[in-house]
DNA sequence: TGGCTTTGTTAAGTATTTCTTAACTAAAAT
DNA sequence: ATTTTAGTTAAGAAATACTTAACAAAGCCA
């Protein structure tokens, strides 16, 4: 039988520190405590768990690979236990306080920009404040508490404690300079896409494979209209969401090869805005009709 | 900008417990604190969230409505907490620690009895709990701890911090006393049936409405096998699942008037035993092929 | 009504925990 | 070799949380 075993939420957040500095001195800095106070901690922290969480790098101290499971749940506890602080000052203030909303750029641009000003005006006592970012951004700060709701591209791994609800679907076609004609897969490309590490680039990268394309990559950016003018250019192929091309760009529209899932993430288990949830409502309704 | 809002988890917990014991103090010699400590932790609490979380009754102390939220706050991170040091225990024992299952009866002794039977002898190391309830109770255990994992009828509302995944679905059948003939719904039951509260109750009783049929109730229980039992003494009608109908039992199976989901359910956001998911594999395996 | 018990609060002191400062070790940098 | 930087350890100070004890007030039982 293990006993309750109480952790300090303090340790916690010094866990949470110490990945997301650099160095131990500068997390404590940042924490506004001593460097001692942080090394005591984490090294307390340590004992309780009886688990080895930090090797040593020269002076430097590094957390091990199974320290992962206890991050993860110091993220979790860590933003539960600022989203209560957030419905606690709402309920005492009386004040709707404010929602932070994170989007996808083809989200806040071409799907729902009428959702959130129609929102805006239905409710101007509700701060508002929207952050267009890609998913794996958004997806990080939701998990850090610094938005409240995002709309964003599936993930193929979703987040602990995140729950993810679908909102539409997006097919990606082939866009290729001017005048080129169509040909055999192997053919295609070179490519201009989504940099690495997006989401929505592993996908069209997977798939690619899957036609027999060799990616090979010649130039990357997150923004699509940046990605459609680099095509008109001659600078190579893009594949994105048919709406995001610009109509009037001199461009060839080929095939249609990925589609992916636009999903609405929210911390699960946390105290929420009202005002949330009806704007959920909206976004869900947009796409019944579309 | 509200900053951290560090509550310790010890007066978390003392909300849990006053929400589950019925005094003050019982909660407090639960815990092993004197009821001094109690009160000034709760006081403190309600201080620091600037919440009213109780209201006097007498000299009783009961939560208020708006303190609901904080105490599901309180139960999440209170499951939270236990899983990680379900966890650490783990990995530095190095012993496989134990899983405890949850399930509805007829996932025990009709769906997946194999499944527990192999997989027991697959990981005889792995120390195995199967306690068999219905799926309130299951739910609520999840909840606090109590379990890893549970199979259950899918809940209307989800609880905070739970994910529920489909498994299979369960028609229900009416089975009628020997020589009941066929007649029109305005006519049937009366009825045995599930105990009120019972979530395979409530979406029985939405059914018999729907159809237009009262339901008279004039037996409960939670063992379908009673309920058949009950039926063929000519007690009154059931609805039950056609495979809990024992099949040497003398009664009329009608039509299949609901359906009902089985779930797989487990705690979001936590360091998981190893087993677990195995497990979860090969329960939905099952139903796969089946 | 008047005691008597039960429930919860408040006060004061004690124990525990967690911080800070200061002295120290060791790796990198100059 | 000297200095700088990163982190640890030691000792005392500050903050927290607990205990006991005294108290108030509601319910109970004659």
């Amino acid at each position: 039988m293990a006993e309750p075993l109480d952790i300090p939420l303090r340790q916690l957040e010094y866990l949470v520190a110490v990945a997301d500095h650099p160095t131990w001195s500068s997390a404590a800095t940042s924490l506004g405590v001593s460097a001692s106070a942080l090394s005591q901690g984490l090294a307390d922290l340590e004992r309780r768990l009886g688990v080895q969480l930090f090797d040593r790098q020269g002076r430097r101290r590094v957390l091990t690979d199974i320290a992962d499971p206890v991050l993860q749940h110091a993220r979790t506890v860590q933003a539960l236990s600022h989203d209560l602080g957030q419905w606690a000052e709402r309920v005492n203030t009386l004040k709707m306080g404010s929602i932070r909303i994170g989007m996808l750029d083809v989200g806040a641009v071409l799907h729902f920009p009428e959702v959130l000003r129609v929102f805006r005006s239905d409710y101007p006592e509700i701060g508002f404040h929207l952050t267009v970012a890609p998913s794996s951004e958004l997806l990080a700060g939701l998990r850090r508490a610094d938005f409240d709701l995002i709309v964003c591209v599936r993930p193929s791994e979703i987040p602990p404690a995140i729950s993810a609800t679908p909102l539409l679907q997006e097919s990606l076609v082939i866009v290729r300079p001017p005048g080129t004609e169509s040909r055999p897969a192997s053919a295609w490309g070179p490519w201009v896409l989504f940099p690495e590490g997006s989401h929505t680039r592993s996908l069209i990268e997977r798939s690619l494979r899957e036609h027999g394309a060799r990616p090979q990559v010649v130039a990357e950016s997150h923004q699509p209209d940046v990605l459609a003018q680099m095509v008109s250019l001659g600078l190579g192929w893009a594949v994105l969401p048919l709406a995001q091309v610009p109509e009037h760009l001199d461009v060839e529209i080929g095939e249609s090869i990925v589609t992916r899932d636009l999903v609405i993430c929210q911390r699960e288990g946390a105290p929420q805005h009202p005002g949330v949830e009806v704007l959920i409502e909206r976004l869900r309704s947009v796409t019944d009709v579309g």
